[in-house]
DNA sequence: TCATAACTTTTACATATGTCAAAAAAGGGA
DNA sequence: TCCCTTTTTTGACATATGTAAAAGTTATGA
């Protein structure tokens, strides 16, 4: 590793005067600082001509309104927190990107954290939230141990909405918006049991409620269907969220022993599935064309943005992550404005069958 | 789409009594305002024995200090920007991950923001960050059409460190921090040269300078090795960011036309050879044991964090992006404490050749 | 031209904390 | 116990903007 220092030429030609304050600024523009404060918060609430004016004068000039204080003084910070418990997956990256989309439109600021699976950095996240006043926070939780305590404090500043999974202890006051799992998980066991042999499965490290759901969903559906339910045991420690390690490990040693060779594997997220999909080639299980020689099929859950991508392309359910971003700021916006509520929701989106090549 | 609606049980229990300001907390703890302001800047510009009683009544207590107000009226916000183009993709997403990390070590907060790959953005992204005072900012920029003036007013107010890729238009006071990209790709040119055939290359979209410096990287490194550079001309329109789409299309195009079957392919990043990897699996040219059947081999850039779980494992170069978000982070400490120095710096960090199976 | 409505200015206070100087108190050692 | 040093308290001022009431100004329509 080297460092390469260059000198750079500097010029400092400003466009523009700089302007620090909104005093300073309503004395060049020559109207007054509660003028402008209504202005920024609403042109509507002055004079055409003297919207228009105001307009004109700050293109000419470079004043940056100071966005802590305003925030400090407004009833209302329109700051989202948004605390996931990593950025390095994908399917929490596409869910920020929707919540940061949806938030945009409605004019909220959204201050994202990751909670990096561990309780004490998501508490500390959750107390950085209540510091800095957020107007409602989204959060998907890690499920074991986690601050009930700290949630329950942030409940009663703000509303608070859990995505993706619901916290292992209930929080009163908090909102819930995700997917079915019942519903998603039965769909594919349903559309698996139908075109092949009935589905093994594969969780996914008990890391969070969706774990132990899906495999309850699981279950269900395959009682409902008169199939035996059948689960792999994983045979590495499941406690990290490296899924696809985890996914890769544990099918490379099954198929190293040469079972679930030609099993169909539903496996609890995708992640875990492009996992055992790289386990399954290893081993030669796939041919040309994505396949299967003998009768392995894999199927996923989620439909990660690479599963599309993968050889074979990976069958299984979508979520409807824009959907849950929608609701879960709507809900947030509607919280907010119209004071709290008394009874917390539980807002479940459907998720659609994606058959692609792997089963 | 349903939504189901629970009542669920409240209970207003709370363990601790809520204090909203220091003033009130200054009150029933026994201890001055200004005293309380130190200790939470500094434990240990208070008596110890003050300290101790500080600490034992607040943990008796449910107070969260004001964020906002302490950053307004803080020399320093201890706030650090982000920007990237995009959190969809877990080359950034590992870049926000290890620039968290590096942050909280030193007490910053970061603030990410998205600028979509658009320039719109990214300019009001930057503005937002300046209205902030934020006391740097990292900037993955998108390089075309980017807001210059909006950069240059940034750089102004507060050191900026652009990560990944210059912007097209040189920022003066700008530090850069990012991957050595004549070092990398001459490694991957040298490597995939001395196990086989010389690689042609697969371009990525032009969105950011990374696109043309790896171009002219091959270039020259294939001008080095007396070998002649041969680029693969997209057949598909590369204004998007979605890389393993326009890889796959683009080299579907070509092995349907029965081009490149056996080549050495290079591609200038891991999203698009993920995409030129599906579309030689679906045109049978990997074999078992991801041999190629032919000569046929695809090489990246980056490291991506699922390269290795494709089939055949992607061969590339790892950017040490944990480096450069310890780089970014430790020189916009430095330049935030130490004045504004009067030379940006280039500080460029080397990549590691990671041969897998697929080349 | 006048009455009226709509808007703007002025003035004053509010927010929650940082920071400084001067005064007061506490602690330690002789 | 007294003196000196260290720490704390007090009080005052600062930050940049929001907000409200009262007074002043401008525009509109008859």
């Amino acid at each position: 590793m080297g460092a390469i220092v260059h000198n750079v030429r500097r010029s400092l030609t400003m466009a523009k005067p700089k302007i620090n304050t909104m005093k300073e600024l309503s004395e060049t523009i020559g109207v007054s600082r509660p003028t402008l404060s209504r202005y920024f918060q609403d042109p509507s609430t002055v004079r055409p001509s003297t919207s228009k004016k105001i307009q004109e004068r700050l293109s000419e000039v470079d004043y940056v309104y100071n966005f802590l204080t305003t925030r400090q003084n407004r009833k209302s910070t329109e700051l989202i927190g948004v605390i996931v418990p990593s950025y390095k997956d994908l399917f929490f990256a596409s869910l920020i990107a929707s919540i940061e989309e949806s938030a945009r439109d409605l004019g909220y600021t959204i201050i994202t954290q990751s909670s990096s699976g561990d309780s004490d950095v998501e508490a500390h996240a959750v107390r950085k939230l209540r510091s800095m006043s957020v107007d409602g926070a989204i959060v998907a939780p890690i499920g074991v141990a986690a601050d009930h305590e700290a949630f329950v404090a942030a409940s009663e500043d703000f509303p608070l909405v859990f995505v993706d999974s619901r916290p292992a202890k209930s929080i009163p006051l908090a909102d819930f918006v995700g997917t079915n799992n019942v519903q998603s998980i039965g769909a594919i066991v349903e559309y698996l049991c139908r075109t092949g042999d009935p589905p093994v499965f594969l969780g996914m490290p008990h890391l969070n409620a969706n774990a132990q759901d899906r495999e309850n969903a699981y279950r269900a559906k395959m009682l409902e269907l008169n199939h035996e339910a059948k689960t792999i045991e994983p045979s590495v420690a499941g406690g990290s969220w490296e899924f696809e390690a985890f996914g890769n490990a544990v099918m490379d040693d099954c198929f190293g022993r040469r079972e679930f060779t030609n099993a169909t594997i539903l496996c609890a997220n995708d992640r875990v599935a492009i996992g055992a999909v790289r386990a399954a080639n290893k081993h030669g299980l796939f041919l040309r064309g994505g396949i299967s020689g003998g009768g392995l099929r894999i199927a996923g859950h989620d439909d990660h943005p690479l599963s599309q991508y993968m050889f074979p392309a990976l069958t299984t359910v979508a979520q409807d992550v824009e959907g849950i971003a929608d609701a879960a700021i709507q809900l947030l916006a509607q919280r907010a404005r119209g004071g709290r509520s008394t009874e917390a929701v539980e807002f479940f989106l459907e998720a659609v069958m994606t058959p692609r090549e792997s089963a």
